[in-house]
DNA sequence: TGATAAGCGAGACGGTACGTCCGGTCTTGAG
DNA sequence: CTCAAGACCGGACGTACCGTCTCGCTTATCA
């Protein structure tokens, strides 16, 4: 029987057993669900694996630990959606605000920031590949709008990241928004925008 | 011997032998101590009970999870220090952004934080009496700068909330800020004072 | 209302509170119930406090432990139903025998014994009076036979207690005999009687 | 690196990780030293596993309760000396009295029947394998005795039992008599097969 | 009669010990 | 080198229970 095992691009192939692609998804969709159901406390990693059909030390295999796990699974995106640099500061600043919500409105991103939080780690980023991109991205587009004279004298890059997400995040885990929540976008956005503007 | 076990104020006294008040003290103590120095995961009860002369059934009794402990122990205030209405909106917001980062700024805070997000709970401050006597007193101070119309139309006690102590857990989390970095607590406040003030 | 209070005979009046002698039958009662529905492990203190309809503190005020309470409960005996000494050796043994079987053929006696053995005393009878009145009266009984030569020489009163308890205590905890088994007692008296009496 | 970890034999492997066979001696050893020590209740499962140089769920993963474990770490024995079949009733019965003075001599030994009793459980037997073994043996041993009429009739393999072992108990017990007390072996021995044998 | 002293129910407390859950590792046998 | 299956080790958890203590009250003896 010949089945395609569908597997990532083109790595070159590596000697032994090729791992099987679908059950990274089967493990990642898993999570994700569960993290939903029990929260980052009551999530167990056997119970990820029995959902997704598998075993532990298959999911040990691709993640070092349950931290790690939950982080990939939720920051999963291509990188493109959280900035589409449009030349627009406004815009892109409802973009930006649009997907913190997006990640923070749901259990499992607030399980995930549980568990960056409760380590004592400094570096955000160093702990997930994708966060880091994510987070490298929100920083290059900021940074151009300080450059552009965007926003006025005094206002730095990480100022700025700190406006944007740290209030959808608050918004998100105190007052339970979404990113379906337009009211909140736009208030949150407006009074970013307001308070960082050049005159 | 009758000695004075330091108990709190004069309650009618509930039937049972009443508890050892100095146990108190040593817990929440040691508790701190500990999320200074392994953060919440490396946070172990057993630990904890060590360190305070104690057991763990001791602290069982007091609060019924890790998560209540450390927000016992780090929203221990007397709630007066978080907002002093001193009628000067900016005043207050200086020293709301102050506190935020000094509660954030130290590991203790973030693990707080964690422990609030780890499990699937709603409401904010059903979780700790303390926590809900500081989220209370904020809202009420932001209320009534909307009823004064110190803040333009649009802008709720729920969004002031936000934008106030989301920067600063950004801010304390991601780079670092301490209630020392004056230069935090000024921009963080000018921004949101200038993104919500009325014209 | 006067209402008289059982109180045990007279010992000389000690001041404050006379104790409650119903609460001791009652206590006593509820331990030996629990130690044949539940055995000794089973056996709560707390249980046997709310069937008695009192408190802990008041069985701790009789009895210092829980194996001094099992023991006090399953030895409650006036003494004189363990040896009639009527002067003939062979019904006495039987007496005896029975007696054995009676206490040890019940789940409280077998719970008792654990808690005799469970910890490390060398000496039996220093763990409970009654059952040291017990053992006290069985070696005089014997002690006479030896005398008498009513045994062969070689016999003495240490071997004679062992040979007349330790195979009913055998036959009650591991066979299930008890003091109705006739022939468990006829057996055991008979081998007895005819393994140490005088030619 | 590869290190054998001392399996027991060969046993057709079964699926999972084996079971680290140090463990088991290092266990029942550290049972044994704590039970002389400290008797039956001072034994406490964390005791055993520090002192084995583990935890208290690998003991769990090998027996189902403290009972059990001391049931097995007593009668730890290969069965063959408790009864040599020398075909001589008179020698064979001094050979069981003396193991069972060796047995109830040690505080290990009365903890085990401490055990036994305090559970309330029936069939002695079906509590340990190993003591299963000694029980049928000595019960065949006994059988073959009543099969060659070596013992008066009314004598059957089960009052055999009690007469061997309950004085032996009774002897240890309460005078501290051991193995090694040839007087006490030779006592019980002589009254017992006085009080079975055939005239 | 009042003071002293011990008992009572009620109930919580401090701490030892228990038995379990689960994160992470390891083994086997097959692919 | 991967997979499934499954057991293992040990850190940490949350609980059961023993024995103590405090409270407010009652019941006796002694001054």
């Amino acid at each position: 029987m010949i089945h395609d095992v569908t597997n990532r691009p083109d790595v070159p192939p590596r000697p032994g057993r090729p791992r099987d692609g679908r059950l990274d998804d089967a493990i990642v969709r898993a999570t994700l669900e569960l993290l939903d159901e029990r929260g980052f406390t009551g999530l167990t990693l056997a119970a990820v694996a029995e959902r997704a059909g598998t075993t532990t030390p298959a999911i040990y295999r691709r993640w070092s630990s349950k931290s790690e796990l939950v982080l990939a699974a939720v920051f999963r995106t291509e990188g493109d959606d959280v900035v589409a640099n449009t030349g627009d500061l406004a815009t892109d600043v409802r973009t930006m605000v649009r997907w913190s919500l997006a990640k923070f409105g749901q259990p499992a991103g607030r399980a995930a920031l549980a568990g960056l939080l409760a380590e004592p780690v400094g570096d955000v980023g160093a702990r997930s590949d994708q966060l880091a991109l994510v987070w490298r991205r929100t920083g290059e587009r900021l940074a151009d709008a300080v450059d552009q004279h965007e926003v006025r004298a005094g206002v730095d890059t990480r100022l700025l990241m700190t406006l944007l997400s740290g209030p959808a995040l608050m918004a998100a885990a105190v007052f339970g928004a979404t990113a379906d929540d337009e009211v909140w976008v736009d208030q949150i956005a407006a009074a970013v925008l307001m308070g960082v503007q050049s005159t």
